[in-house]
DNA sequence: TTTTATTGTCTAAAAAGTAGACAATAAAAT
DNA sequence: ATTTTATTGTCTACTTTTTAGACAATAAAA
């Protein structure tokens, strides 16, 4: 593992992720939590390196977290208030999950101590595919209280979410590689917070041509076998 | 006119603002232009104060250099590849107008010449009510060659400006106080580059709501007198 | 008074979205 | 083997929205 360097890094910026997760017919967020003294949860952060493109660095907190890559991530918004700092130095420590690291963080106290303003990301992954921590996935409407304003930084990627979710098609990366209509139909219902009307959700979705039909998925169940489907990559 | 001072700014860290606005049926970009030596075109910019937040900074520049305040200014993306570094160090003095200061700036190359992270701002406003030169609004289809990566900046801006026009009724604050559905058509069109259909523009617009009839405008044309509209505050 | 260029709005047609219905089916219950 | 139950896939009808065509009203010039 790496010492950390401030003068490796870009002073004075950040990055929270919201990293989306859906299971249990829930939309899931990854959150951090710290344990010194009392616990303290917050979003997935870090830094960006001086010679790292901001979206690499976000790739590289989604990736330690999540041992996932080649995943969809978009920045949606930057914070910047004026009074963003971190009084509880605890930002930092959410970025770095060593305690061996830990004792150099007190050098570095005077740069993470400073004003921050973060560029916020929203990462979508297939929980299953995941090796995060299974209790480190906490349902959306059910969040620990979080520093700073990693709250609002959670409102705001979910607004974007539900922007972009159909416009860009980008639900499927929080499902399986193969699903039903019915997995689909509910992780929208879960996203928009509202039921849809499943013959409708069906012919819609059908009709944007993104969907391949796969074969039937017979589960034990005593109903009629629903079709698998998968999200057409390209041609 | 003050002293620029390194310290008292978030160190690589800048703010680029495509400011439009609308004449001649067209929609223009404001753009600095240098004269050191050859000509550069450049984005208004600028640098955020350590007490001030990215909103207030970005309000900063736009008053500098239109004169206009309480207008409709949004963050739309931040450009952070990791290969942005001002060789020309020519992105700054787009930042200051005044040759006095110029000098100074000498001192302050090291920290002008280091990587840029740039948050995009793009805002709206009505070019009559503006202060800069008239020579400094571009069309957005005849921009001058610009430098660093400010052209796709440009681009950028003009797709959150299509996102947001119809979702947030912002197109408003391109026009004068009052304006004909006429008016407001070509102003679509100029933004869309596409044609809209006379009756069901208008149509589509009255039944939003928000906007408020007033009298008609007679111009001397040999033909019908249009309504005039103002946007609609609230009530 | 007639002509011309535009404006405001009406109606019909097409497309998209919503709601109700029902046959098909997988497996459990009889 | 037959019936029952829960769900799935799709069809049709209905409603709403969007698009296209038409035309009377009008301001000023001819």
């Amino acid at each position: 593992m790496i010492q950390f360097n401030p003068q490796d890094f870009i002073p004075q910026l950040s990055i929270d992720s919201v990293i989306f997760g859906y299971k249990q017919k829930k939309l899931h967020v990854l959150i951090s939590e710290l344990d010194f003294g009392k616990h303290v949860y917050t979003l997935p952060g870090g830094f960006i390196k001086q010679n790292q493109s901001i979206d690499e660095a976000a790739l590289t907190i989604l990736n330690e977290r999540t041992g996932v890559k080649d995943i969809f991530l978009e920045q949606f918004k930057v914070f910047g208030s004026s009074d963003r700092k971190n009084y509880e130095i605890s930002e930092i420590f959410s970025t770095i999950n060593s305690s061996e690291i830990a004792k150099s963080l007190a050098i570095n106290k005077v740069w993470l101590s400073q004003r921050f303003i973060s560029i916020g990301y929203y990462a979508l992954v297939d929980i299953n595919s995941s090796q995060a921590n299974p209790k480190s996935w906490f349902p959306i409407d059910k969040l620990p209280e979080l520093i700073m304003d990693h709250k609002e930084i959670v409102t705001e990627a979910l607004i974007a979410l539900r922007r972009n979710l159909d416009e860009k098609l980008i639900g499927f990366n929080l499902l399986p590689e193969t699903f039903t209509m019915r997995n689909l139909q509910e992780l929208y219902e879960a996203v928009y917070e509202k039921p849809f009307a499943r013959n409708n959700f069906q012919k819609k979705m059908l009709s944007l041509g993104v969907l391949e039909r796969l074969e039937k998925q017979y589960t034990g169940a005593a109903n009629k076998a629903p079709y698998l489907y998968r999200f057409k990559t390209e041609k």
